[in-house]
DNA sequence: GAGATCATGTAACTAGTTACATGATTTT
DNA sequence: AAAATCATGTAACTAGTTACATGATCTC
């Protein structure tokens, strides 16, 4: 289970409340782990009761009071030991690769827009991994300034970027398979 | 939900028994959709029950008896009605990129070996697909003798050889960055 | 005052994982 | 006789999704 860990890197990088925390999940370690609100509070409970993480009332003017949440030490000893631990082989679950085998059964050509629309998603979230790249990773500063930390949020982000080239190509390759075998010969 | 929905699939490209999809799910259909026998069986009972899929017993000489199923009508309706459905996005999980992250509070290169070991664990997955790639799709036919479903079938293979081709490059890019950070200039 | 954003949760359900269990048949 | 493969399942647990719920504060 790695969303604790994953709260736990976020929450390391940055004390934040549960809600900033849901926020953060929607881009940045969101792009390489998903959760929603619920999920994440639920688990921001759980840790708190383990004692992997230290809670503190904010009180705030300007908006609703929070909860600011920070890693305490067996938190950090739980992520260490985590980190020492084999790589699992992911798992895969891609719907539109079974769609694409589905599609057999009926009219391939009817997958084409969608799939279409599908594109249309990886082309922006491409879109907003290169300003990421942009606004994050080529400011100013020579390179061998960045630290570790941001020199592995860009190759994880290098990784995103990749895979979302790669996702465009493929894709170009199903459609024109799609369009092939809708108007055959 | 779409094990349901990759049961068919599989059912529809060939009848079989839970043992036998559980076998599939372990290549094939489940390089993109994972599943364990456990799941596979609880989810053909609840379609039988449903009358998605029909059984058949089949005595067997050389081995134990097995429950043949294949696809009734209503289980062909659902899965019709499921490919028009509009693609969800698909929601990402990658450990990997969480311990990347992760590494910027613990020593960076004491990932290496694990990340070597990963790497060699995609190697293996290209040569798999390669060999049934040669296998399924390079045989003495003449281009366009291919049949919707092998063509599909190819693509969605494709789309597999270009993933872990990119991975590849990708986690050369990542064990750099790692040795780079492990011995600072 | 209405709608947006900030903030935190509960409840019910669905899906996935891990561990355990049994028995037939085949091969060594 | 033991080990491997074929075959089918149950039970308990963990994780993830969907729907519902509440209230503060801010902006228009």
């Amino acid at each position: 289970m790695a969303l604790d860990h994953a709260i736990l890197v976020s929450l390391l990088e940055k004390p934040g409340s549960g809600y900033e925390l849901a926020r953060r999940f929607d881009r940045s370690i969101g792009y390489f782990w998903a959760a929603t609100h619920q999920q994440i509070y639920r688990v921001l409970k759980r840790m708190e009761g383990d004692g992997w993480i230290d809670v503190r009332e904010v009180a705030q003017d300007d908006r609703p009071d929070k909860k600011e949440y920070s890693v305490a030490a067996p938190g950090r000893a739980a992520l260490t030991a985590w980190l020492h631990e084999p790589i699992e082989p992911e798992t895969v679950r891609h719907e539109l690769a079974v769609k694409i085998r589905a599609a057999a059964f009926d009219d391939p050509a009817a997958l084409v827009h969608e799939v279409e629309r599908y594109r249309r998603a990886h082309a922006d979230r491409l879109t907003r991994y290169l300003a990421g790249e942009r606004r994050d990773f080529t400011g100013p500063e020579a390179p061998g300034t960045l630290d570790a930390g941001q020199e592995l949020q860009h190759v994880v982000l290098r990784g995103g970027i990749a895979y979302e080239r790669m996702t465009l190509d493929w894709l170009d390759d199903v459609l024109a398979t799609l369009r092939r075998l809708g108007s055959p010969r």
